[in-house]
DNA sequence: TCTTAATCGTTAGCTATGAAACGATAATAC
DNA sequence: GTATTATCGTTTCATAGCTAACGATTAAGA
């Protein structure tokens, strides 16, 4: 989505620069334009690949961008409990609980209660979940691989530092 | 959220390299481990000031990102109709439809026809609307800046104008 | 003109999402 | 050892979000 509205050129245009100034009462110098884009632009490239994503690859099974990760997080570490999901994908409980009961009905995973503690749930992976995301994976690094093709190496290194940054210091 | 695991330093856990190479089949050379990090820390930091924003800001109006969104639409540009709404914002028209039903409920914005056109719904903002907008902006604009602010001025530019490249190249 | 095609917004039906309340279990306090 | 507190996952209830189907309207074709 997008906050803003940019120019051919990825300015603010001059227009709706002083609208919000005016609207808002922000005086024109007090207002940080550079803020505005780094924070419009993470989320309009967040939303494009999301949608993209969904669309291209993950409906193939039905997938949303959460249920893939999930997949993914079972996939790699085979048995991971719910709380530990939600803090990995950065969603609440609820959604966890929600989305892998989904993800049971289609048989791609399934839950497991800690016999140490028994407020503890495992998820882990079927064969079946294994498959799918072993078909989908290749597809979606394929794409990650397209999308960040805008990109020469070196300014993918620069940009996942500066993003790596700001994950670190607003602790996402 | 996060589809892969980083270290501390911010690069892959290389159990998870070499997992991701070995369950996917994938050779490890030819994994572009930086694609990867562009993809995964961009997803991550957009959900996290999402989160961010909802929680601290936009709450105080039970108002979502995407609801927030159009409503600052439509304090800039006065009367938007309901197609351009979705461009705007990367969301589906169904979703626009239904974010200002619920926008009109709480009589933030409100419904006019097209006369020359009666198939186009155009939205515009109330006065109570323009409330809310202009007391919740100066807000979120902090916010924006508190975020941004892991990053020099030079590397905002930087991050922005990366981000810009891919937006259009990939027609995000 | 009159039929066909295209476009617009809404609705229907589904999953996703979060906050808050809840029940079960474990840890702590005394 | 019992009472209190904390933690975990689920459920409930609301909104968000998608696709597909739909009804209304306009544009295009002949």
């Amino acid at each position: 989505m997008c906050i803003y509205t940019f120019n051919e050129d990825g300015d603010l245009l001059q227009e709706e620069k002083d609208t919000i100034s005016q609207l808002s009462k922000i005086p024109l110098d007090s207002l940080n334009l550079n803020a505005v884009s780094v924070v419009t632009n993470i989320y309009r490239v967040a939303q494009g690949l999301k949608n993209e994503m969904e669309r291209e690859v993950l409906s193939k099974h039905g997938l949303s961008w959460t249920s893939f990760s999930i997949l993914y997080d079972l996939w790699i570490w085979k048995s991971v409990e719910t709380k530990k999901l939600a803090e990995l994908n950065a969603v609440s409980k609820a959604t966890i609980s929600n989305i892998t009961k989904t993800l049971e009905k289609k048989e791609y995973c399934y839950r497991k209660t800690d016999p140490r503690d028994r407020r503890i749930t495992f998820l882990a992976i079927t064969e079946q979940g294994k498959k799918v995301i072993e078909e989908l994976y290749p597809q979606f690094h394929q794409s990650e691989v397209k999308i960040a093709s805008s990109l020469s190496e070196d300014e993918q290194k620069t940009a996942a530092e500066l993003l790596r940054r700001m994950i670190r210091d607003n602790q996402y």
